[in-house]
DNA sequence: TATAATATACCTACCGGTAGGTAATTTTCT
DNA sequence: AGAAAATTACCTACCGGTAGGTATATTATA
């Protein structure tokens, strides 16, 4: 038999503590301005231990991106998956999507910061990817749309600009000023936009 | 008479150049990923230049700090003096600020990096302060729309917040791609959010 | 006893910043 | 007007400190 007392604990391992620590700390001072020995002594291992497992602070930091990929790409693949109005489903991401951000606060800070911002001396990564994924995955929740009747008939793409200007811009606000939180705001602009800003516009 | 030879070309500077480069280094690589030695070597100038004009790496990031909101405070004063329609007159913002942004690309990218990104580093700063200004002036230009009773009673904050996250992504997308730059998306799309995405809105 | 996981102690290169000096201009004094 | 004093605008050379990274020894695990 292999364990001794039970499943003992099973406290976040080194690696992983690493991961998350410097997660939070790119986050919050990004990438040149973080340096490896504050993320080993707040992760309370020493340096060696840093390169054991990711080889360099820029392999972390790569080892990070992925994750954060996957998280989106599995995230984008739910989404899809659902059925309804082109509303309702642009709701279900736009849920989906600020769960995730809760979830996982400081990776969405720390890649929303690459994503708008310089480069920080980090090692070059296609940010633009995240992006063009969401873009994707509205174009078809759209386009569904269009299909069946229910909306307009202008570009995928410039609704898919639209809302996700409108939904990156309340989960940032969300981020950035946490004590005045408004999770329903994204959904009452999708709204707004949706049934217009004129008078004479229907609701 | 005091001067020689005419007014003498009056070539840029040192104190100009630097704050030139700086701009320019803190948009691509943020404060911590740029070093004095790389703004005083483009510059073409000696370390102590920047000192000297600037006292610290954190006087010239805060000198530039202050341009910028100067720049800004000008341009909103200017549109705030706009008349007509309220979409016509957040055209008039959006273009004005395109022409600003196409005008001071570096600094719009610097700026923008750290609204939206870490602090990399950099002093304490009130970066949300831009954030706001921009809101104060679209709640300006949509209240005046209620009072004269051409949109809708809604909360004129909230149509800021749909305005700005619309021209904030468009000016933002402009930047990170430019090879498929389109002035005109944020146009399109403030008129798709007023007219409605949903049939049945007219337009 | 082999190997995976860690620690100590150290490396070189570069960081932001300064000491100390100087050529050229402007201001002040006579 | 001309000398003296002060100021402006810059330089080379260097500082203490910290960056990312590593060689080597040790400990725990299987």
């Amino acid at each position: 038999m292999k364990n001794s007392r039970a499943i003992d604990a099973e406290q976040p391992n080194s690696r992983e503590r690493l991961l998350e620590t410097a997660i939070g700390k790119f986050a919050e001072r990004g990438y040149a301005g973080t340096s490896v020995r504050e993320i080993v002594e707040h992760a309370g291992v020493s340096k060696p231990v840093l390169y054991y497992y990711f080889q360099s602070k820029e392999g972390l930091f790569l080892a990070i991106l992925d994750m954060a990929e996957n998280l989106q790409k599995q995230l984008l693949q739910e989404v899809l998956e659902s059925e309804g109005k082109v509303l309702d489903r642009l709701l279900i991401l736009y849920r989906r999507l600020y769960a995730g951000v809760e979830e996982h606060r400081s990776l969405y800070k720390m890649i929303y910061g690459l994503i708008s911002g310089p480069a920080q001396g980090a090692p070059d990564y296609d940010f633009a990817r995240y992006h063009r994924h969401m873009i994707n995955a509205i174009c078809e929740i759209y386009s569904a749309g269009i299909d069946s009747g229910e909306v307009k008939k202008i570009a995928a793409e410039e609704v898919a600009y639209l809302v996700l200007s409108l939904i990156d811009f309340c989960l940032h606000m969300d981020q950035v000023h946490p004590q005045s939180s408004d999770p329903q705001r994204a959904e009452r602009l999708l709204r707004l936009a949706f049934n217009g800003i004129n008078k004479g516009t229907e609701n």
